[in-house]
DNA sequence: AATTTTATTATGTCTAGACATATTATCGCG
DNA sequence: CGCGATAATATGTCTAGACATAATAAAATT
């Protein structure tokens, strides 16, 4: 463990334990300097990882206090549905709906308009049944390979992940009751509470592709933890 | 703009306009350092960022590369209720509904046999009617001042924010349809989507509060985003 | 007394090195 | 040719300073 990652953890253990509580003022740069005998650079990298966890805060000529805890905000561990199903119910299939290449109609107001658009709809599958309802568009301005990628042997999740590079995303989720189309897909009564999550990816400010995953709410759930590690 | 930001910020660029594309190998460490004319542990810096955010790879003698997507992390933004409730719909009431000090059954099986707890319910109220049901346990072996909170000025929520400092929470999302209790409160219909958000949270290893939110499922999601600029 | 100026202080960022460590390429040997 | 020892190299961490900046306290001025 390196010196910077001691006097992290010391300084964590001291304010999960309570001993140092919200609004303390932890000891000045120059006073951990002495004491763990480093440089100061060594004492602002552990400082620096904590203020990004948010466990601390620093202000100049004041100091660095404890912070109060305020935003909830977690890590929200977003599965590859296939493999999340593969490992909770031993097997995994998709299985192909429709497909379809169309432009942007306006529906969908995060691509620009008359983008061109591969649609696909399909059905997650695990051991027990259907699982999950998806219905994906993907601009095929952005990702010109997807107009003829064969979506019957790789879901088209997995498939974009192999290939396309994102580096924003935006995640919805929300509880609904099954409509007609997700109901009978999912062989459930109409009105079943389902989670869906929608997920936007983007890729240098342009969309790449929208999703829409329907799950069943008994079969299916999401989470977070949170932690100050940071990673 | 820093040095080392306006680095960060130039080889982020890079990646997201394609130009760098997954596993190129990306300057060495020395070639920025000319490049920019600074010194290496300012490019140091930039690179750590990009790493942290999942952007790039370092990898000794071979060099630094650009990351290969698999990231299925986003941060979410776990609402403070009343906030969300009052920005969204411009007034917010919590309604006490039970309040009471029992010892742990053993039901929830992540607090200490025979702690004691003030168990809470009540319900948030919006602009147009109840909003979420909340079904709360906290521990007073860790927040002992909780056994005498006023919980009919200010919700439990608003109270342990401000009051205990937390380090570790996991967050559990699902859809369920309303139960007896919560369609009565919420007055909907039995069986109604909702989302049930279920957090445990803890300080230094031990468990500090567990609390179940039921929010009406067609008045209440989640957003989570991910960005690769940390923060 | 109220306001402006100045000095002080702790953090923010940076430099120009140093040594450690993991990994790879290469060389020599059997 | 295969294999182990060796050298080379890029990153990982650190040092001992430097100057910049923001916020505060003290001093000087109005």
């Amino acid at each position: 463990m390196s010196i910077a990652a001691r006097i992290r953890a010391d300084i964590e253990e001291r304010i999960a334990s309570g001993q140092w509580q919200p609004g303390y003022r932890i000891p000045f740069e120059h006073e951990l300097v002495s004491e763990y005998g480093c440089a100061r650079a060594t004492v602002g990298k552990a400082l620096t990882g904590l203020v990004r966890s948010g466990l601390i805060e620093r202000r100049r000529k004041a100091g660095t206090f404890v912070a109060y805890p305020h935003v909830h905000s977690a890590v929200l561990d977003i599965p590859d549905i296939g493999k999340a199903i593969a490992e909770r119910t031993g097997s995994y299939r998709f299985e192909l709906l429709s497909s379809a290449i169309r432009s942007d109609d306006g529906t969908n107001g995060d691509f620009a308009p008359a983008t061109p658009l591969r649609h696909v709809t399909g059905i997650h599958h695990g051991a027990d049944g259907p699982f999950a309802h998806e219905d994906r568009l993907i601009s095929l301005t952005a990702v010109p390979r997807a107009r003829d990628a064969d979506f019957t042997t790789e879901s088209p999740s997995a498939w974009l992940l192999q290939s396309v590079p994102w580096t924003q995303a935006r995640h919805k989720i929300s509880a609904i009751g099954a409509n007609l189309e997700i109901a009978g897909h999912l062989a459930l009564p109409r009105g079943t509470p389902c989670l869906l999550v929608e997920r936007w990816t983007w890729r240098a400010g342009a969309p790449v592709t929208y999703v829409s995953q329907a799950f069943r709410g008994d079969r299916f759930d999401l989470v977070a933890t949170f932690t100050p590690e940071g990673r």
